[in-house]
DNA sequence: TAGGCCATCTGGTCCT
DNA sequence: AGGACCAGATGGCCTA
């Protein structure tokens, strides 16, 4: 029984954008395995952008075994070594052929690598419900991107300010009005810009 | 060119 | 033990 990890590199931008390892024994049936792990991994791409296509490269230049190792132990598999003018197939061959196996002598380096991608899976979770916030805050039809920090002060002072006309029990639209020509005094004490907030709160169609 | 923002990597800590 | 979460470090990109 050997650890074998396979490394995907689908963006070829020379990280790991995927990781896969376990055991192998007399019996590993290795293409069946990638193939069924390939076909996970396009189901994760269409969900994890920008990974939309298939282009691996081992990220261990002291790895230990190569495609030819792999050639020899299975077979079936039919892989060719790098430069060797592979024809060009579907994704899933062209990933095949260009997937290295590796003799796990770091199990560290492996881990941390996962560790990295699934931290990055966590992070384009988090960004993601960055850009949802972003379309609940009230924004000027010509501004830019709000940043992260940005996009979190004006969605405290925005809930404080909607929960304020919910206490006032007035029309939304003349508090805002009266707001803007009053000067909008926050009871919280929110960080970002009153003015700027009730300015853009004025943009806000309420009917 | 400095500063802001961001993505990524990394090691530590907490939780299941 | 392994995954989730977090914060610090670093480097790239963009803008004033």
């Amino acid at each position: 029984m050997e650890d074998i990890g396979l490394l995907f590199d689908f963006d070829q931008d020379g990280s790991t954008d995927f990781a896969f390892w376990g055991q192998m024994d007399q019996n590993f049936h290795f293409q069946t395995q990638l193939e069924s792990f390939l076909m996970d991994c396009q189901a994760a791409s269409g969900q994890l952008s920008p990974w939309s296509t298939f282009g691996c490269q081992s990220v261990f230049s002291d790895a230990q075994l190569t495609l030819t190792d792999l050639d020899v132990q299975s077979p079936g598999l039919g892989v060719c070594a790098e430069g060797e003018g592979c024809p060009a197939d579907e994704p899933l061959e062209a990933a095949k052929r260009r997937t290295r196996r590796l003799v796990v002598h770091q199990p560290y380096k492996v881990q941390r690598h996962a560790a990295n991608i699934r931290e990055r899976k966590r992070m384009l979770s988090i960004n993601s419900a960055f850009e949802e916030l972003r379309c609940h805050v009230p924004m000027f039809p010509y501004e830019k991107r709000l940043s992260k920090i940005d996009t979190l002060r004006l969605a405290i002072a925005y809930i404080a300010l909607l929960r304020e006309i919910l206490m006032s029990g007035s029309d939304p639209k003349s508090y805002i009005d009266e707001c803007m020509k009053n000067g909008y005094k926050n009871q919280s004490d929110a960080i970002w810009n009153t003015s700027d907030l009730t300015a853009r709160l004025s943009w806000i169609k309420w009917d």
